[in-house]
DNA sequence: AAGCCGGGGAA
DNA sequence: TTCCCAGGCTT
């Protein structure tokens, strides 16, 4: 009762003609593949969700310098986990992989339960294909991945119809990733789908004059790769307006909260945010002593996978604030604390240097 | 089944 | 500009 549409070759010829193109044009030498251990793998493959290898590999340097080991990582402060992972985005997985460190080591004995793809999908951050990517690379089991590579890949060798998102093309998907996957080099063979997606079944412009399936390709046969993978229904996203503010103390320090456990940015710190003009004054008038507005920084949008924020920037300087304020701190530019800052709030006190500053009315 | 969750590379 | 990337979690 398999949903599996027909292959296109028999397995073992086509896990042959993929190890053989690895093994000419494959990445070998990416730094999670040596040297290799499932925590390695385990953060990379974290990483690596919907975020590129190009991007990636700069932040899991900077992770494994300083969270070498799995209990390195379990006894670390989440802010300082955040920390490096600014920028990355999707920060749901820092927060999963911090927590899975802490279960693994609470529970498994500072291990990977590699046991089974289903002992792994168990911790949070970890779902199928993320499993069997860990399994297949640090032990060498037999073990599917479905990614974007093989999502598509497949769909083009196989002229799979619908946007792979929907479950039941999913479903076939899997069905021929596991079809496919081979008892043995299986860590290989793993790497092997990925470049195969990444470099040669590419997006756009795949190189089919090169590949080793274009035999039996039936998007190629058709003419059509370009119809494959279909696209994801796509909505017009909606905007949001934001009035954050920038509020500096006489030491040049500007006051950040931290945002909520879970949701959009969360456990990050940021400027607070306002609806309007009112509310921010109001807001001053509440908490702020002396409040006095500074020369007005351009507005600009950021744009999420949901929605896209407008932002006014609104610098203000004080000279303290009216009683203390639980979830904030006063953080110095100069000195800067490590702290998980989203993308626009750092850009944005970056931007706004300590010699901007001193350099306008009202201090000193 | 659909929405939520970032940021950047590439065309 | 537009698309979507080594996805997973929540509702």
């Amino acid at each position: 009762m398999t949903d599996m549409p027909a292959p296109r070759l028999a397995a073992e010829v086509f896990q042959q003609r993929l190890l053989d193109w690895f093994d000419r044009y494959g990445r070998h030498d990416l730094p999670w593949q040596s040297p290799r251990s499932a925590y390695r793998v385990w953060v990379s493959e974290i990483m690596l969700q919907q975020t590129q290898v190009a991007t990636v590999i700069a932040y899991f340097e900077r992770f494994m310098a300083r969270f070498p080991t799995l209990e390195a990582l379990a006894e670390a402060p989440q802010d300082e986990v955040l920390h490096l992972w600014t920028g990355l985005g999707y920060y749901a997985r820092a927060r999963n992989l911090h927590k899975a460190a802490q279960v693994a080591l609470e529970a498994h004995n500072g291990e990977l339960p590699t046991d089974s793809v289903e002992g792994l999908m168990a911790l949070p951050g970890i779902g199928r294909s993320t499993a069997g990517a860990i399994i297949a690379q640090s032990t060498g089991r037999r073990a599917a991945i479905l990614d974007g590579n093989v999502k598509r890949s497949l769909t083009r060798l196989h002229a799979v119809a619908g946007w792979p998102g929907k479950p039941a093309v999913e479903r076939k998907l899997w069905a021929l990733a596991d079809y496919y996957t081979p008892d043995s080099r299986v860590a290989d063979y793993t790497q092997a789908m990925m470049d195969f997606g990444a470099t040669l079944c590419k997006r756009s412009t795949p190189l089919c004059g090169h590949c080793p399936f274009n035999d039996v390709c039936l998007a190629y046969a058709q003419g059509e790769t370009k119809r494959y993978p279909e696209s994801k229904p796509k909505k017009p996203l909606p905007t949001r307006e934001t009035i954050m503010l920038m509020l500096y103390d006489p030491d040049g320090r500007v006051w950040l909260e931290q945002r909520p456990a879970s949701g959009l940015w969360g456990g990050l710190w940021s400027l607070p945010q306002f609806d309007s003009q009112s509310q921010l004054a109001s807001w001053l008038d509440d908490h702020v002593l002396g409040p006095e507005r500074l020369p007005p920084l351009a507005c600009f949008q950021h744009t999420f996978s949901h929605f896209r924020l407008a932002i006014t920037p609104q610098p203000v300087s004080c000279d303290r604030l009216k009683g203390v304020r639980e979830g904030g701190v006063w953080y110095d530019p100069s000195q800067p604390a490590e702290l998980g800052l989203a993308a626009p709030v750092k850009s944005l006190i970056n931007q706004l240097t300590p010699f901007t500053l001193t350099s306008t009315p009202g201090h000193a």
